[in-house]
DNA sequence: GGACGGTAGTTAGTTCTGAGAACTATCCTG
DNA sequence: CAGGATAGTTCTCAGAACTAACTACCGTCC
């Protein structure tokens, strides 16, 4: 692989605008096809909260890598569509815990079919292995931007 | 690897907003170290331009997958800012076509060169490996979403 | 047991980016 | 010239992210 030692900082630079277009654009894509009346960003958090379980908002929060302001507002909006039921917790009354209704299961288990069908007539080209190159990504670009004098809120993570 | 088969498609809009807000995280970060007060759209735009010619704002919206509207909107902020000239054409008085102005040609300057010193620190933490895997992500998204159907407005081109 | 510092969440307000509908101006065609 | 297509613009709305400032609550310590 003869390293190409980071230097060659003109592709770098010219990697991060094509990440940026391409990014943008599949979030566009997917968002106009998304007609189920729940937004990429609603279909993400109601997925996470199907496969990681019963969970609080600070925790969804850091999970999503999104600030505590956005989640009470994205939670708020899955709860107020009667997809995200939150339990108060017997022992810390500030915190609940938040799961998918029965509602929430159903709209989610349509909305998989749904893609699967957006993904079968258009992406037939992502492969699984495609697919977990662009997990490795994003887990990348997540660090990418940790570093140190991140603007905010970091030491709480 | 051996990814169990089509990871159902609700992990693609997880991938995707995960994606989505890494890469907004970047470049938001990118543009306080930049100095700049240019959003990304505008600075993503500004080097559309630069890169590719003088265009028309239909010719825009088209290579930027956007609407003609937001197409508007965006050219005019640039306008506004100087950064960038629009000349009226002389055949067709419906057109006009848009360039950087010196102005705009510097900042651009400015920003690409603060944007690799930052990313050139950055990514000499990665490993190649990962790099090449950044490399990798971009040229699928490319082929995602350069590909069939632009989701509507379609036949015009 | 009451003051206190820290944690969890929420509210308020702002910014950025996108879309659709309806409109104007212009071009082209018959 | 009438009628239709094309290019852009304006207006209005929505979604999603952020920060700052707030409330409510916990645990601790005197």
């Amino acid at each position: 692989m003869c390293v190409p030692s980071v230097a060659s900082s003109v592709d770098v630079a010219s990697l991060a605008s094509r990440l940026r277009t391409g990014v943008w654009r599949l979030a566009r894509r997917l968002r106009s096809e998304a007609d189920v009346d729940l937004s990429p960003t609603l279909q993400a958090a109601l997925g996470t909260l199907d496969r990681h379980g019963p969970m609080t908002p600070g925790a969804f929060a850091r999970h999503e890598q999104i600030r505590k302001p956005t989640a009470t507002r994205t939670i708020a909006a899955l709860v107020e569509r009667g997809l995200v039921e939150r339990t108060p917790d017997p022992l810390d009354r500030r915190v609940s815990w938040l799961q998918l209704s029965s509602q929430g299961r159903r709209l989610l288990g349509r909305v998989r079919r749904r893609h699967d069908a957006f993904l079968a007539a258009r992406l037939a080209a992502l492969r699984p292995e495609e697919l977990a190159t662009l997990e490795r990504a994003a887990g990348i670009l997540e660090r990418l931007t940790e570093g140190p004098g991140t603007p905010s809120e970091g030491p709480e993570g």
